[in-house]
DNA sequence: TCCATTTATATCGCATGCTATATAAAGCCT
DNA sequence: AGGCTTTATATAGCATGCGATATAAATGGA
C-alpha cells in the first residue's frame, strides 16, 4: 500500500495527475485573459460563429448537464456568451459567442497548441497519435454506458 | 475550431476526459463506503499503519497544500484520520488512519485494481506499461518546476 | 540573544465537476 | 382533448482543486 509503489503504476492516478497539470498549464497561460479552462469546450463548439443549445454543448464537452449549465452561467456573467430562447422549443436555449469572446479565439488556440506541444515533445517522436488512441480506448471502456 | 475535430486530437482534453471517467468509476465503486476519491492518496500513504505530516501527504498526492489540508479536514470529520501535534515541530501535525479507516483498505485496493483493470483491458495486451511511461513523461514535462 | 527569513498549516474565494432533484415544455397515446 | 412520459434546463449540496494570503513556529546569521 506504499504510495511510491502504487502511484506510478496506477493508470487512474497518473491520468488524473497529468490532467491536472494540463489544466494548470492552460490556466496559467490564459491568466488575465478572462478565459478559464472550463470555457474551452464552449469556445471550440461555438468558435465558428454558430449557435447551439445547451444540450449539444453538454455532449461536446462530455460533462454532465449541471456542469455545463454552471459553465454557461459564468460565461454569460463574463459577457462571453449570449443566451437566446429557442424559437422552435420552449425548453431550450441557444448559446453563441459574443464579439468579445470571438476576439479571444486565437489566444485560446495558441495556448492549447503550445501546451499540447509541450506534451508531444515529452513523448518519443510520432508517439502522440498512439497516446491519443490509448486515451480513446480507455474513455470508451470507462464510459458509464459501457 | 470544430470540437469534433479538436477534442480527439487534443492531449489535454482527452487526458482530462479519461481522468474524469476514472474518478467517476472509482467513486461509483466506493459509493456507500464513506470513502471518496480524494481520500485515496492518503489511504495509500498511511495504509501501512504509519504516521506522516501533512507536508509529506501533500507531496505524495501531488496536490497543493490547501487541497490536502481540506481533504484531511474532511477525513478527520469522517473519523478516518487522527491529527496529532508533532512533538518535534510545533508547526506540524502528524496524521494516521483510524481503525475504522484501516478496515476499508481492502475495499479500496480492490476497487482501484478493478478500474485500472478495465482500462488495461481496453489497451492492447502489455501496453499498460507504455501508457504509464507516457504519462510519466508528460507529468515531468508539465510540472511547474519544469 | 535578536531579528529576518523560511517553513508548515490554515483560511478565503472561486472554478470545475458530480449526484439528486425540481420544473416546465414537448411528445405521444388513447 | 387529456393525461402520462420524456426531455431540456435549473438548482441544491457537496467534493476536489487551485491561487493568494495570513499566522505561527523554526532556523540562521549578525
Amino acid at each position: 500500500m506504499e504510495i511510491r509503489f502504487e502511484r506510478e503504476r496506477s493508470a487512474g492516478y497518473m491520468t488524473n495527475w497529468a490532467a491536472r497539470l494540463f489544466a494548470r498549464a492552460i490556466d496559467r497561460k490564459l491568466r488575465g485573459t478572462g478565459v478559464v479552462i472550463g470555457y474551452l469546450p464552449v469556445f471550440f463548439a461555438l468558435g465558428n460563429g454558430g449557435s447551439l443549445p445547451q444540450k449539444t454543448l453538454t455532449e461536446r464537452a462530455a460533462v454532465e448537464q449541471p456542469t455545463m449549465a454552471a459553465t454557461l452561467s459564468r460565461m454569460e456573467r463574463d459577457g462571453l456568451v449570449t443566451r437566446t430562447p429557442d424559437p422552435a422549443d420552449g425548453r431550450s436555449s441557444l448559446f453563441a459567442l459574443t464579439p468579445k469572446a470571438m476576439e479571444k479565439t486565437d489566444l485560446i488556440r495558441s495556448a492549447v497548441a503550445e501546451i499540447n506541444g509541450l506534451a508531444a515533445a515529452a513523448l518519443a517522436p510520432e508517439q502522440m497519435p498512439l497516446y491519443l488512441d490509448m486515451l480513446k480506448r480507455i474513455v470508451a471502456a470507462l464510459e458509464p454506458e459501457a
